[in-house]
DNA sequence: TGGGATT
């Protein structure tokens, strides 16, 4: 897995004190900047929490020497890591063994040992899409192998169907040039025995979202907004208690666990509060609540929306979908020179009995001079 | 009258 250089540093006895590592930093005397025991990494961090909720999760482990949750430089943004520097080694081996795969929202965090920094490893991180369904996580790893060394990959799998591939995925190399040979040798390739080519590019950051991402999401948080329980979101993160002896996930009376874990997509409706979505409403609405913004889910229900208008956005969808209950997620496919709705988009909703609901009212609706057709998705693989 | 996807 991960190489930490400094580790096997460490364990030579007789090196002489200020050693420059290669690709690490300098020992000092006390050896206080060999960090590779204490430093973590932490990924997958919901993206509306703060510096400050961070830190308090992570020092309920032990004394922090230092802690980042790394930010967007312009936007001010998460992107969702960070790095937690502990004084105890001790405590980063057990922050590890409490706070990794722990549920937060609707990310499940990775606690890991950091990386020693360096200009090389950075924007090493593949995005791949239009893989074969069939292709597993060892597979592609083993695709991608060939190009340089592996850090971490994923395949993004459907959390309905309990684990069928959503046929995208990511590959982070150990160093950049090595993902850049991987896009070269791989981009719009098909795999052996694959009916389509992939596509190998490298990934984007939460930050690097288009507008219309961006604006997506404001339309999730708004709809969050009315159709979850508002006493938790009004008092969300108000007040940022120490945790004491140790995290427990299970404990829902520790208010900063409770308020991460109980903001979740799978909130009730009511159709009559749902409201008609203006960009303008919204975005007065957002600043004035000081929303932060969370990403969207492949989990729950996709929704197959036919015959939408060339001019149709992701606003209508949210105006159509929205009152019969949770979306989660919308998505109008546009042609890529002109930005026109290329006639459909997608729909995902958390609970099954109001997208069925949304699905038995909505097809066969008229929209202006459209007759829609709605459907859940099907696979065009398993079909006849 | 049909397929995106960003941990």
């Amino acid at each position: 897995m991960v190489t930490i250089i400094s580790t096997m540093e460490t364990q030579v006895s007789n090196g002489p004190s200020g050693t420059s590592l290669p690709n690490g930093p300098v020992i000092s005397t006390n050896g206080s900047t060999d960090d590779s025991k204490t430093n973590l990494i932490v990924n997958y961090l919901p993206q509306n929490m703060t510096q400050e909720e961070f830190k308090s999760l992570f020092g309920s482990i032990g004394e922090i020497e230092s802690c980042k949750l790394v930010r967007d430089k312009i936007t001010g943004q998460s992107l969702g890591y960070g790095f937690v520097n502990y004084v105890d080694p001790n405590d980063a081996d057990k922050a590890i063994n409490t706070l990794n795969g722990l549920k937060l929202q609707t990310k499940t965090i990775k606690v890991s040992y950091a990386r020693p920094s360096s200009a090389s490893i950075r924007d090493a991180n593949l995005y791949v899409s239009g893989l074969p369904k069939t292709m597993n996580q060892k597979d592609m790893e083993q695709l991608f192998s060939q190009y340089g060394r592996i850090i971490t990959s994923r395949i993004l799998v459907d959390q309905v169907t309990a684990g069928i591939s959503r046929g995208v995925g990511f590959i982070r190399f150990d160093k950049r040039n090595e993902a850049e040979e991987a896009i070269k040798g791989l981009n719009g390739q098909k795999p052996l025995g694959a009916a389509e080519p992939i596509t190998v590019k490298f990934a984007n950051n939460p930050s690097q979202k288009t507008g219309q991402a961006l604006l997506t999401q404001l339309y999730q948080t708004a709809a969050r907004r009315y159709t979850g329980p508002l006493h938790h979101q009004t008092q969300r993160f108000s007040m940022i208690p120490s945790l004491g002896k140790g995290p427990d996930p299970n404990n829902s009376s520790k208010p900063i666990l409770d308020n991460l874990l109980n903001a979740s997509y799978g909130v009730k409706s009511s159709p009559t509060l749902f409201p008609r979505f203006s960009p303008i409403t919204i975005d007065s609405m957002t600043s004035l609540a000081g929303v932060n913004l969370t990403g969207p889910t492949g989990a729950g229900w996709c929704i197959f929306v036919y015959n939408l208008s060339p001019e149709a956005d992701e606003s209508v969808l949210w105006q159509l979908f929205g009152p019969f209950g949770a979306v989660t997620n919308v998505k109008v496919i546009r042609d890529f020179t002109t930005n026109k709705c290329k006639g459909f988009g997608f729909v995902t909703m958390t609970n099954y009995d109001e997208a069925a609901m949304a699905i038995a009212s909505l097809n066969g609706y008229r929209l202006g001079d459209r007759v829609l057709q709605v459907s859940f998705k099907t696979s065009k693989q398993h079909k006849a």
